[in-house]
DNA sequence: AACAAAAATGACAAGGTTGTCACAACTTTG
DNA sequence: CAAAGTTGTGACAACCTTGTCATTTTTGTT
């Protein structure tokens, strides 16, 4: 948890500090991660992040629950009971992920990066409880479908779970490498984004849908 | 490259020294892996270790190919042509996959976190090479495939090779997840392995390949 | 304006890392 | 047996890391 230090800092000010800290932990694993790198880009003193922050631990936590809450802001305004069907609703799903990864591309490394890449010792414990979280609200997912009749009922819930998490992951890769440095370049040159990039992701999108529908109906 | 004088070191210390190493590497990312903490297990000098490789590129590098020949070495044995089509094919790769993670589980844990955890800059080029090399051989399966008529031709190459990588990593990670410590709890207990794990772990894999196939074909 | 409370500072300690190198110890060869 | 070549050693330099804390600066209140 933050300090009131941080909470009261000027909305400018702190804005400032999440998003250099936020690159940081969006480039780097936990460990790897470096305190001095971001009060050296903040040009600010060592000891301000640490009356802001108990520790490092302290300050990823928040960055996380930061970039979630972001994420879930994103998300929310989709409502499953509005399509007809899991699939249509699943694709909106990443629709929006892609336009997350636009607006807030730091947010969207960094959770990719929490989600897919650290293996650090030291957050492995709030790594797993997001895992099986996740896995979770699949499963929940999953057993509906079966009744909806959205997936089949011979596939058993624990490997259609995994099977759509693994595939999860792949767009998720996918937009990483394929879409993120070309968001980054038009950000850089304040070029409008290429509508023809980001239809070419929604058509992928839509194949890997197209054959998860296949693999589990 | 290792050095002559690491190359001519007795077999029972050289094997020592990959052994420990191995699990160093296996156990945390390129950057957070440390020299001393192999030199400590080990009870050798610091100096040795610059003896037998340049820097710590130069080690990791060797481990790199070590595992990757090991691996090899397991696999060659299958042979395409002596399947009558890819998926029983894929089907025993995994499951020759899933014996030399037994056979060679530091490999095999080291060999996971380069293809899908390590972030390090300072490795980057040679992990994207690997990750090259396995689309590029992918696609020249797909494509085969394709015209065997065991992947659908509607369905893009490129989609198809993403939609199988990412099924592999999943069931890869399956592994890590759900049977390495109960590999390595008995290897500890020098008990042999529990066939009916082994058992649903080949069910696992049967299970995915049959989603996978329903997918693509 | 004077005082108090809050915030920013940066030198510092304690610990970690890699790579070096002069020297000691061991092996092989002449 | 002795000399030459090979291998092992560990203190050391140089550089990084995180977290602390006495001190200064800024801010707010009376």
């Amino acid at each position: 948890m933050p300090t009131e230090t941080f909470l009261k800092l000027a909305e400018e000010k702190r804005n400032a500090f999440i998003e250099v800290a936020l690159k940081e932990f969006a480039d780097h694993n936990y460990d790897t991660a470096s305190i001095n790198r971001i009060i050296k880009e903040l040009n600010i003193a060592r000891g301000s992040v640490y009356q802001y922050f108990t520790d490092k631990l302290d300050l990823w936590l928040y960055l996380k629950a930061y970039s979630e809450q972001q994420k879930l802001k994103h998300i929310q305004s989709l409502d499953r009971n509005k399509y007809p069907d899991f699939w249509t609703y699943y694709e909106d799903l990443f629709i929006k992920g892609i336009t997350f990864d636009i607006e807030q591309p730091l947010c969207s490394r960094f959770l990719y990066r929490i989600g897919y890449k650290e293996t650090s010792k030291e957050v492995a414990e709030y790594i797993n409880n997001w895992q099986v979280k996740a896995r979770e609200i699949f499963t929940v997912w999953v057993e509906n479908e079966k009744i909806n009749g959205s997936i089949n009922k011979n596939v058993k819930t624990e490997t259609a779970v995994q099977f759509i998490l693994s595939v999860s992951s792949s767009i998720g890769g996918l937009v990483q490498n394929k879409f993120s440095s070309m968001i980054e370049n038009n950000l850089k040159k304040e070029k409008p984004l290429f509508t023809e990039s980001i239809d070419e992701y929604k058509a992928t999108v839509k194949e890997f849908i197209h054959l998860l529908k296949k693999a589990l109906l």
